[in-house]
DNA sequence: ATCTCAAATGCAAGCGCTTACATCGACGGA
DNA sequence: TCCGTCGATGTAAGCGCTTGCATTTGAGAT
């Protein structure tokens, strides 16, 4: 008790147990390699102290830290939060630990978490969407960081991804708008600014009408944040006009759910006087009233295939393979056939 | 382009630049205590080489890390999103980065995750809710790492909190649903095993009952995990005994919405047949239909002045002073008075 | 008892950075 | 002109750990 009370060190093991630092260092890390009644001994010595290896000195001296980043674009919803915990269910399995930090859809912040979470020791990275500065993936190449694009597919892409293809899953979803009557469709969708996501999502509503005869340029967009309010916002934009549309597709169930609410505050009937399509399928999906008609994301089979590849660059087992995740629509109330005098 | 490329060291900077490390270093650090011609030319190296810091060296050099790490329960809903999304953006414009991860919810994963967050250098912590191990305060007092309690405030807890009372604000909910006519009161709480959030919210409405000449004990209460299907079932359980309820208190709004699409299922009319209310006031509360009557809780403001807090502890500013945020009751169609022949 | 040879352990050199202290140099005052 | 000062820069000692290599140990073979 006389010492002064701070965070022991692997030196202070060592001497309270009579050994030298790189034994007990190979207690804690390769335990076989260490004869069992010195292992004893040491980890008596560690329990005693309360030892806690310091991990900066750890990642230094190793230059391995079995931490794995993780830059989604924001966490005030659930779009990433499912396969994101799959992410990290996946990653325990490994031994690695997850950090997460959010970029609130800026891709300045998204470049400052990059470098924090390298410049910190990440083994590897989990990003979103393939869209960024190609100086970031410079920056991960020098570092040997090898880093995985997650939420997005694109068959020509450079980087390694497991994601679903945002194109086609939309053009499947609009061909149903279509096909259950609609002509007048709109899209409310996420901002396309450095958001390969959203681009292709809007190209996929756009092939689709293209591929039945709708002229794509008639569609109008309206490009907003991915809020509620948003939506909301957005919605009330797009039902202002005088040819107002059947049929409202969202970039996402935030949006949509956001549309969903304008109009009940409106009083505009959903799906009577307009339909509204989601994507991504969360819960709210399924709560929203009427229930969204949307995208269904296999989330979480996502976020373990992403861990897995990961963890594989990472072990230079692999040199990195995509996968294509399949969406599937799903239906439910909010999409219906227009009222014929609409 | 000769040498291998791999990622420059403030050596290499300080070769390029001619100078020594320790010019390089104040350079970043401190530069006014450089030359502005010195500076210029260590800049210049620095963005020709594509420098950044080593951050495992610089903690464990400096042994600061300006790094804050916060361990939530989980990211699978928006209870802890938007409290969370305020008290990192506080946190930058204080230079700090946030380290997110989660528990699920076990203590076990906490610990560890605190373990790891301390190890790596933070040099504060977030944690959500009083009651955990003896054993964690006494390490991270030992480590020096102040921690900040939040979502919680206990009138005579030892730990620095910047939380809301939830017994109180239960109490009022309560004391709400009790006004409006309620008699036969259930409630669906989360796990309290462990979670002093889950315990003081069900003793709330205990309190209510008590203060109004209604047996507490009389109560039925369901715990189960926080998740919608969770809310579902138990909703279902309640709805079949024979003396329905005419009131069910949900320990948050995720069980509460579950709660509410069970009755949607199974044909019970909200609030004609049972009243439904929640607690935090997510985006869900007013998507649900009918929309919650909950309690609100201002976490922007929460996470704001946590992040405020807890920096003043880090830097030795503060001992830690703990805030009593006001929470909000706040009525919507969920709750109504229930049918006379009830 | 002696020798052999793995297995177990110790030694010590870093990992990349910060910082106390030493050194250098320029400028102003005597 | 010389010295004192003070600001700018360099020197080098760690920070706590891992790990290649050297050394010691002990069990089995002779």
């Amino acid at each position: 008790m006389g010492k002064t009370r701070s965070a022991p060190t692997l030196n202070d093991v060592a001497n309270h147990a009579g050994v030298s630092t790189a034994t007990v260092s190979r207690c804690l890390n390769t335990p076989n390699q260490v004869v069992e009644k010195t292992r004893v001994r040491v980890m008596q010595a560690v329990e005693e102290l309360g030892y806690t290896p310091n991990f900066a000195a750890r990642v230094m001296a190793a230059k391995r830290s079995f931490t794995i980043g993780a830059i989604i674009p924001t966490m005030d919803n659930a779009i990433f939060a499912r396969g994101l915990q799959a992410f990290q269910s996946e990653l325990r399995r490994s031994g690695y630990t997850l950090l997460v930090s959010s970029s609130e859809y800026k891709p300045d912040i998204e470049k400052e978490q990059i470098r924090a979470l390298v410049a910190r020791g990440a083994d590897g990275l989990l990003l979103i969407g393939h869209e960024r500065e190609d100086e970031i993936y410079e920056y991960l190449k020098r570092h040997q960081v090898p880093a995985l694009v997650a939420w997005s597919y694109l068959p020509d892409a450079r980087q390694t991804s497991v994601g679903f293809n945002n194109r086609d899953a939309m053009f499947e979803l609009a061909q149903n708008v279509i096909d259950t009557g609609h002509r007048r469709i709109a899209m409310i969708s996420g901002v396309t600014a450095g958001n390969d996501r959203a681009q292709t999502r809007v190209q996929g509503v756009r092939d689709a009408l293209q591929a039945n005869g709708i002229d794509p340029c008639k569609m109008r967009v309206i490009e907003t944040t991915y809020e509620i309010d948003s939506g909301a916002n957005a919605f009330r934009e797009l039902m202002s006009r005088d040819l107002r549309p059947t049929a409202i597709i969202c970039g996402n169930d935030v949006l949509a759910v956001g549309a969903l609410r304008e109009a009940r505050r409106t009083g505009v009937a959903v799906p009577d006087e307009v339909s509204v399509t989601g994507f991504d399928d969360i819960e709210l999906a399924e709560i929203a009233n009427p229930a969204l008609t949307t995208v269904h994301v296999p989330h979480r089979e996502m976020g373990r295939k992403a861990a897995q590849e990961l963890i594989a660059m990472v072990n230079g087992t692999s040199k990195g393979v995509s996968t294509c995740i399949k969406t599937q629509v799903v239906h439910r109330q909010s999409l219906a056939r227009p009222q014929t005098d609409a």
